[in-house]
RNA sequence: GCCCAGGUGGUGAAAUCGGUAGACACAAAGGACUUAAAAUCCUUUGGCCUUUGGCCGUACGGGUUCAAGUCCCGUCCUGGGCACCA
């Protein structure tokens, strides 16, 4: 069926490209700041998998941008790399005993051959692997710019482990209670780690945000990831000892309605509150709730438990002496461990006072019966003495006066964001690079010595005690500490995944550089980065460690710009379709046939419902664009994942629809090859469509809105192919327009229409305003309301004349016979609207 | 439960400073060309009716307006994120 010869433009214009360098980038100081740009892909994990459908989405959209830029005359520099430390080469070397390296090596040369089949505009002289030693290098030199300023830090704390992965895990990585990564329930270990004081530019990171060109449901995430909550801190004397219990609240107004308190039972002061009455108790809760996993403690039911400690605390208000109970629903990670219940106004304090039995006290007017249920919004304050008749937001600052004038407490600030736990125990990931010193404590390993690499092993499976495999090599490990020379030790935990993608986008700028991490005139020249493209699944792990490193860099003078990335835009997911029984259970693709439009199970002979889903391995439904790319060209590939829809939306991979952009490119091939193709004048309409389709492909390029583009100039190919003879001008014009978005192509056309390569570096061109308008339009005509009639006029013809000319209309008449005219509307060159009673 | 997106033909989707709903494409049906097929080209294609015309139609129910897919209020559904955060 082709005729297109996509197999053969599409390998020529890639060698082409590669040989004569067509995309290598400089820092030319003759350019202008604003006419540089800076266009960044989230750079992919090299999988064993190789590239799926969704990895040319947005590598496209980036690419289109970027060579639309340069043909306006922009420097562009768009970068590529391999985000390459991680976990599967290293469960893989687990199983088969391979180096993670060569793994890597291999996935990275496969990755990097898919990618460069789709023929994207990238610099390769500025690829980074932040596997290689010359890279992670300086990912360590930045870890010790963290430990000198004091935001790295050891700690024995409960972390969030995964049985399976045998590794540590940060709370980002915790979905639901189990591993992000492998689905294995996540349980408590303490266990030594290093910890990265991410909560001290917790304020810093929430701030930026709103100098940012971010989608505002990613903005939404962090704010949300963050967490920052304003209230009071309050001071409870404990009664009968020199004690006093510190609690966070939002609500200090309702501080009259405190009946109970509730500690975490890993709070410190549980063995001093508990009294011997209440010993034996408090011992079998505590020994109940250590067992339990994270996901039972937090479990839907959220049936709550806790036990009284025996002790009791004086309510700074009114001298009440108020029960302190022990429960784990309240969390020791935040606040302070401890709060004050106040159960008519809140829903969790309100179920533990039915199930224990205690105090109910309404201190906001509200609808409803406080005994019967919790009463969560504002209202009139009532029983609250000097507060009462206040509304909420007067009653809290009445309450600060009086909590601060007497000692009781002070504003306080809390946030959900916890540190960073930055530690693995794992082997393929950068070596911290740490020493411990019996004598000097903790050092760090001499700058001149960095990188510091990776040891060979035999073997690369976790100790299983919460040490990395590195621990097995004495060799490495035993070293002299580099201040008093002494035997020491060396630091065997690794970095997690995230650190390497800390700091890529500035390694791009000066990929080379032995001496810095970046040059500092290059990362001016640069920096920021103007539109970052990918998948919103990092909106708030990549993103937010990003934006923090770099926050820490430029309070260190060592960057130019307080945030890295200035525009970020999420590409929807692909999805594709699945196939669902009546009881909602999935059926995995290659069981499902169609007949006659319906879906049938092939083992079963049920009908099934098409629904969309991820794609997943277990549904077989996953795509990988090599096939495509062999049957239909890049060309083809680029262009249909442009076609389907909006950038940033989700949308399903339906291969029937691929056909359609195939023939447009192929229709457009015979345009070239088959017509006539000449110098002549163009006719007018031709004229006035070209410059249409240029203005419409030229906004919807800047704007990203790719989809609309294609179409335009699905509309401009229609024409000209019903065209005897093809003005070149014409052609030439559509080549420039097709160069982004199907670049192979658009380079053959150019150079067998007699110009010589690259169309890439030629200019995009230009349109007449006053030929994207037509000479006359369609006038819609209304009565009241509804449209009764179109009429054809010239364009910018008067109100009056559009008037008059509506009323003439007999079908007009017909609706307005007889009938009182009340109101008359006019938009120009739009409609006519006549309401009649 | 909370926070963010979103709901338009058989399908992917267009159209939002309120102004012709369904551009472009797929699928389907019919036709031309062909010994035939593929490819290509042309026509039709939201639903209904009494069909040179009319009525209905953008998840559902209200509202604002000369005019609502678009704005406002409420409800339902789908997707994503967070989740005992005091």
């Amino acid at each position: 069926m082709s005729k297109y010869p996509f197999s053969e433009i599409e390998p020529k214009w890639q060698k082409y490209w590669e040989e004569h360098k067509t995309f290598h980038t400089e820092e030319d100081p003759s350019i202008p700041k604003d006419k540089r740009r800076y266009v960044l892909d989230m750079f992919p994990y090299p999988s064993g998998a190789g590239l799926h459908v969704g990895h040319p989405e947005g590598y496209t959209a980036t690419d289109i941008y970027s060579r639309y830029l340069r043909m306006r005359g922009y420097n562009v520099l768009h970068p590529m790399g391999f985000d390459s430390f991680g976990l599967p080469a290293e469960n893989y070397a687990i199983k088969t005993g391979t180096h993670p390296w060569e793994t890597t090596e291999k996935n990275i040369r496969n990755f990097r051959r898919q990618i460069k089949s789709l023929g994207f505009s990238y610099d390769w002289d500025r690829e980074v692997s932040t596997c290689d030693p010359d890279y992670f290098h300086w990912t360590q030199w930045i870890f010790e710019k963290l430990y000198e300023k004091g935001l790295a830090y050891e700690a024995v704390t409960p972390i969030n482990w995964c049985p399976s992965c045998k590794t540590g895990l940060a709370n980002e990585e915790v979905k639901e209670g189990h591993c992000e990564r492998c689905g294995e329930k996540v349980e408590k270990k303490n266990i030594r780690q290093w910890m990265l004081r991410i909560t001290a530019y917790a304020d810093k990171l929430l701030e930026g945000l709103d100098t940012l060109d971010w989608p505002e449901s990613v903005k939404a995430m962090q704010r949300n990831w963050i967490g920052r909550s304003e209230g009071a801190a309050v001071f409870f004397q404990i009664d009968g000892m020199d004690e006093k219990l510190e609690v966070y609240t939002t609500r200090c107004d309702t501080l009259f309605g405190a009946t109970y308190m509730v500690v975490a039972p890993e709070h410190p002061l549980v063995p001093a509150l508990t009294t011997p009455e209440q010993k034996a108790d408090v011992e079998r809760y505590l020994e109940e709730t250590k067992h339990k996993s994270d996901l039972e403690r937090t479990d839907l039911a959220k049936d709550k438990t806790g036990v009284f400690s025996g002790s009791y605390a004086i309510n700074p208000v009114n001298g009440k002496r108020i029960p302190i109970w022990i429960a784990d629903y309240v969390l020791i990670s935040y606040g302070t461990g401890a709060i004050m219940a106040v159960p008519a106004h809140d829903t969790r304090d309100w179920e533990f006072a039915k199930k224990f039995s205690l105090p109910i006290i309404e201190v906001l007017k509200g609808k409803v019966d406080v005994q019967q249920e919790a009463w969560t919004e504002d209202g009139e304050h009532v029983n609250s003495e000097w507060l009462d008749g206040l509304n909420k937001e007067d009653a809290i600052k009445k309450m600060l006066e009086f909590l601060e004038k007497n000692g009781y407490g002070h504003k306080a600030v809390n946030y959900k964001l916890r540190d960073w736990v930055f530690s693995r125990q794992r082997y393929w990931g950068e070596p911290i690079p740490l020493i411990h010193c019996p004598h000097c404590g903790t050092v760090l390993v001499p700058e001149e010595e960095l990188p510091l690499r990776l040891p060979t092993v035999d073997k690369y499976e976790p100790s299983g005690t919460g040490e990395s495999p590195l621990v097995n090599v004495p060799e490495w490990v035993n070293c002299k500490c580099p201040k008093c020379g002494g035997e020491a030790k060396r630091e065997t935990n690794t970095m997690p995944q995230w650190a390497g993608s800390c700091w890529y986008y500035l390694r791009y700028i000066d990929p080379k550089n032995e001496k810095v991490f970046v040059d500092p005139e290059k990362e001016k020249y640069w920096m920021p980065v103007d539109l970052y493209v990918g998948g919103a699944e990092h909106a708030v792990l990549h993103l937010l460690y990003a934006r923090f490193w770099h926050k820490v860099l430029y309070d260190l003078g060592l960057v130019s710009t307080p945030e890295p990335f200035q525009r970020l835009v999420n590409q929807g997911m692909i999805t594709s379709f699945a196939y669902q029984k009546a009881n909602k259970s999935l059926v995995p693709v290659d069981l499902v046939e169609e007949k006659d439009g319906k879906y049938i199970d092939k083992e079963t002979g049920e009908e099934l419902q098409q629904v969309i889903a991820k794609m997943s391995k277990s549904l077989k439904n996953v795509i990988n664009p090599d096939d495509f790319i062999r049957n239909y060209g890049a060309d083809s590939v680029r262009m249909y994942e442009m076609f389907m829809g909006p950038l940033r939306e989700s949308k399903p991979w339906a291969t029937n629809g691929f056909i359609g952009v195939y023939r447009f490119l192929d229709r457009i091939w015979r345009i070239a090859t088959e017509k006539k193709v000449e110098e002549t004048e163009m006719e007018a309409s031709i004229d006035k469509l070209m410059h249409k389709t240029i203005k419409k492909v030229t906004e919807d390029t800047e704007s990203l809105s790719f989809n609309t583009a294609i179409s335009q100039m699905m509309v401009f190919v229609n024409e000209l192919n019903k065209l005897e003879v093809i003005p070149k001008k014409a052609l030439e014009t559509l080549s420039l327009l097709l160069s982004p978005y199907t670049p192979h192509l658009a380079e053959e056309l150019w150079e067998m229409l007699g110009h010589q390569p690259s169309i890439a570096l030629e200019d995009w061109p230009g349109y007449d305003e006053a030929k994207t308008v037509d000479d006359t339009v369609e006038i819609v005509v209304q009565v009241n309301g509804k449209l009764r009639a179109r009429l054809q006029m010239p364009q910018g013809a008067e109100k009056e004349e559009m008037l008059r000319e509506a009323k003439a209309d007999s079908k007009i008449q017909g609706w307005i016979e007889g009938k009182t005219i009340v109101k008359e509307i006019v938009v120009p060159n739009k409609l006519v609207n006549i309401v009649v009673k």
